[in-house]
Parts: C-alpha cells; sequence; structure tokens
DNA sequence: TAGGAAAACGCAAAAGTGTTGCGTTAATTA
DNA sequence: TAATTAACGCAACACTTTTGCGTTTTCCTA
C-alpha cells in the first residue's frame, strides 16, 4: 500500500517489502505483537533476526513502541504517528478487551484521566487495558449464566 | 528478623538463612526487583539458581508477585500480605516506570479506582501501567536541566 | 540511470535469561 | 535424633535476543 511506504519514508527507514509488509501487518494488527507473532504471520519465512532488527529500528524511528505486559512477553504496537517521533513518543493508550467477544476497544482520555495526577511521579505516559465483559457480552451472559 | 520469620512460616517456606534474608531485602526495597539485583545485593555469593526458585517459591506461596519491566526483565515486589495467598493474589494496583533510572513501582489502589467504574464495560482485571520520571529523578533532573 | 554509500538481509555464533536434573546439605516434624 | 521434606549448588539445557560479517538491496546524486 502506498500510504505504508510513505510512513516509511517519513520515518527514515528503508522501504524493503519485508519492512513495509512488516508495517502493514501493525496497521492491520489492533492489539500488540510479539516476536513470535509476527514470525509466524510471515509463516517462518523470515529470519528472525531481522525482524528483530526491524522492530528496532521501527521503535527507534518512533514508528512503534514496546508494551509490557503483564505476562511479561516483549510486544510492540504501532505508536500514533501524528504524535511520535524518534525524539518523543507520546502514546495514551486506553483499551478495553473483552473476555468473550475479543474486541478492543478504546477508551477516550477523560477514563483515564484522573489517575495521571494521584501519583507522587511525573507521568509523561501511560500504558492501560482494562480486561472484562464488555457492555454486549455482559447482557447475554448474565441471561445464561443464572 | 523475628517478623520476617514468621511470615516465612506462616506461608509454608523454609526459614533458611537466605530466604530469611531475601524476605528482608523485599520489605526494605520500595521498588520491584530484578534477580540481577538480588544476586549484587548478595555480593554474589548466592547461586542464581537457588535465586530463581527462591522467588518462584514466594510467588507461588502469595509473598510476592511479577512485575512489569520496560527491559522485559522478571521483576519482583511484595505482595500485600494481608490479602494475597497462594489461592487468591490480588493486585489491583498500577505500575509506575521511571524513564530515567528504569526502576518499577507499586502504585497504591486508590490511583486506579476511579477508572474502574466509569467505563460501560464490566471490569474483572487490569493492566496499568505508567511511563515518567519519578520522584527522585525527577527532583534531580530540574536541577540538572536549566 | 549508473555507481558508490548506506541500510537491510541471512547465517553462524555468542550473550543473556530462565529452567531442569541430580546428588548433597539443611530444616522440619514426630 | 532419625526420617522426611525442602532448599541448595553445580552442570547442563532451552529459549530469547544480540553481534559479527559477508552479501544483497535500496537510496541518493552526479
Amino acid at each position: 500500500m502506498k500510504k505504508h511506504k510513505e510512513i516509511l519514508s517519513r520515518f527514515g527507514i528503508n522501504k524493503t517489502q519485508f519492512r513495509i509488509d512488516l508495517l502493514s501487518l501493525f496497521f492491520d494488527c489492533k492489539s500488540a505483537l510479539t516476536i513470535h507473532e509476527i514470525f509466524e504471520r510471515f509463516n517462518k519465512k523470515i529470519n528472525k533476526v531481522t525482524i528483530y532488527r526491524a522492530l528496532k529500528s521501527f521503535e527507534q524511528k518512533g514508528l512503534i513502541h514496546q508494551v509490557p505486559d503483564k505476562n511479561n512477553l516483549k510486544k510492540y504496537s504501532l505508536c500514533n504517528l501524528d504524535t511520535c517521533s524518534p525524539d518523543l513518543h507520546n502514546h495514551q493508550h486506553g483499551h478495553f478487551i473483552c473476555y468473550s467477544c475479543d474486541q478492543t476497544f478504546c477508551l477516550d482520555d477523560s477514563t483515564v484521566k484522573i489517575l495521571k495526577t494521584s501519583s507522587g511521579h511525573i507521568v509523561k505516559n501511560y500504558n492501560l487495558i482494562l480486561e472484562g465483559y464488555c457492555t454486549d457480552c455482559n447482557s447475554s451472559q448474565t441471561i445464561s449464566q443464572n
């Protein structure tokens, strides 16, 4: 896709086929990706070292960022390309993932605003994942559960 | 310290000198610890396998829990011993990771309480990571920066 | 558009992190 | 205090990530 090539140019990354495809993958994928998942998505045809180096490059240039998750896996997720750059990453991520339907919902900023003021530290970014049952799944579940 | 021995007994862990000292270390330490940090604190005199096994045991018995780390290392922090047990870990708290010193701090419950009610979904679990500058690093930074 | 510079690539090997097996030592329990 | 169980140290293994190096591809500019 032309858009992806333009982005790679804009961020100073050579437009190899793999890196174009990798960027596409990140655009297609709402949730964060592990190295292993990427390897699988490319049918194990790309050398893992190449993946590691591409991820490192993407991260350094401000295209993606690491998402530490609770299982201690290294995961990467697409940056907000309007607000991120090599110098400054700015990821105001709040997501709700439904246990039942696996959908990811974006949470609006106001949901999370409060928490940024109450710790003694200077908060530059946050990454928040809520898990549970979305409104739709919950209403259907309460019927079948009891 | 007597308190630490009692805790180990209560959680069904043998009171070896190392495990007593390890528990003391967790009590003394505000932020989360890596295996490497523990190894250093014991002046490299304890076999790393022993540390790994002690941490695993502590975690399984409900004394400590894993916390996220920017560099993808395993970090551990003391549980709230009143609410955690082998059966039930109850860590409803976020973590703060400092850009500057890489330390991970646990945030108390009140920080996050608000967000759980304000979305329309049923929240069963959450994973929150704040990033920025911890109080220590921030104060030293503002002096040297300008 | 040709040709040199820089970036990206694959392979092999190394470094780093965490686990397992096993024989020995220390702690618990009765 | 003797038997049982947990913890320990060492060696080896498994898995993840990085590094070195020679080759290939992309980029840039004349």
